[in-house]
DNA sequence: ATATGTGCAAACTCTTTGCATGGAG
DNA sequence: CTCCATGCAAAGAGTTTGCACATAT
C-alpha cells in the first residue's frame, strides 16, 4: 500500500496550490520551496503513481512534455503562453468536435489548444 | 544562399510523397529508402531550414517531439492514432475558437487534436 | 576556389532505472 | 522490524552542435 510520505504529501500540497496544469520540473521547483531536499526522480515517481491512482490526470500539450493536474476537474482545455510556457484552464469546450474526424476513424479523446500571451505576459 | 543537395532534395520529396505531418526519425526513415546514407542530423537540420523558409510548417503535437508537413495547406487540425502514433490531417475547424480563451489573454493560434484509432489500426 | 552542407560522435535535455540508505507502518 | 520510498548517479531516448571532409556553385 501507498505510503504517506513527507514528499508525497508536498507534492499532493503543490498541486492543490496551483491551479494549473505544471510539468515534473515545475512541482520541483514548487515543492522545493516547502522542503529543498525533494528530488526530481520521486516527483517523477510520484505523478506517476498520483496519475495512476486517479488523483492526478496527465496533459499531453505539446513542448515541454508531459503536464500532470488535478484529475477531480470536469471537462476542459488549454491555453499555453509561448512567453512563459506555462498552461492554463480553459473552461469552454467547442461542440461536436468528434464529427470533425475523417471517416473510418475512431475518436476516443480530443484537446484544444489555444496559443498566445497569459495576462501576465502581455 | 542554400544549396540544392541531394539530401536536400530527397527530404522535400518525403514530404511531398507523404501528405501528413513526419517527425524527423519518419523522415529519416522514408528518406533512407530513397538514400541510404541519410544521416539523422541532417534530417534536423534541414526541416529547421525549411521550415525557416516557410516551405515546411512545424505541427507541435503531444508525444515524440515536433513534426512537420508542407505550408502550402490551408488551415486545418490533426488527429493522432494512439496505436501506431502517426499524425493525419483533419479538415474541418470549430468556429470561434478564439473566444475560448480567458479574460485578458491574448490568443495567435490554436491547435485542435483528436485522439484515437486511425482507420489501419481499428 | 570557396564556403555551405554532410556525417559522425559528443554534448545536452528530459525522463527512467538501479542501488544503497532512510523512514512509515 | 519490514518493506516501500527516497536520493543519487548512471542509463536511455530524442535533439543539437563541433569538427573535418565533401560538394554545389
Amino acid at each position: 500500500m501507498q505510503r504517506d510520505t513527507r514528499q508525497r504529501r508536498v507534492i499532493r500540497r503543490v498541486f492543490m496550490n496551483v491551479g494549473r496544469p505544471l510539468t515534473a520540473g515545475e512541482v520541483l521547483e514548487r515543492g522545493q520551496r516547502m522542503m529543498p531536499s525533494l528530488g526530481l526522480a520521486t516527483v517523477y515517481r510520484n505523478v506517476k503513481i498520483l496519475a495512476g491512482e486517479g488523483w492526478l490526470s496527465e496533459v499531453e500539450l505539446p513542448g515541454g512534455g508531459l503536464r500532470y493536474e488535478l484529475a477531480e476537474r470536469p471537462h476542459h482545455h488549454h491555453f499555453l503562453c509561448r512567453v512563459c510556457d506555462s498552461a492554463f484552464d480553459v473552461d469552454r469546450c467547442p461542440d461536436k468536435v468528434e464529427e470533425l474526424a475523417p471517416e473510418g476513424f475512431e475518436v476516443d479523446g480530443h484537446e484544444l489548444i489555444l496559443f498566445g500571451r497569459c495576462a501576465a505576459c502581455r
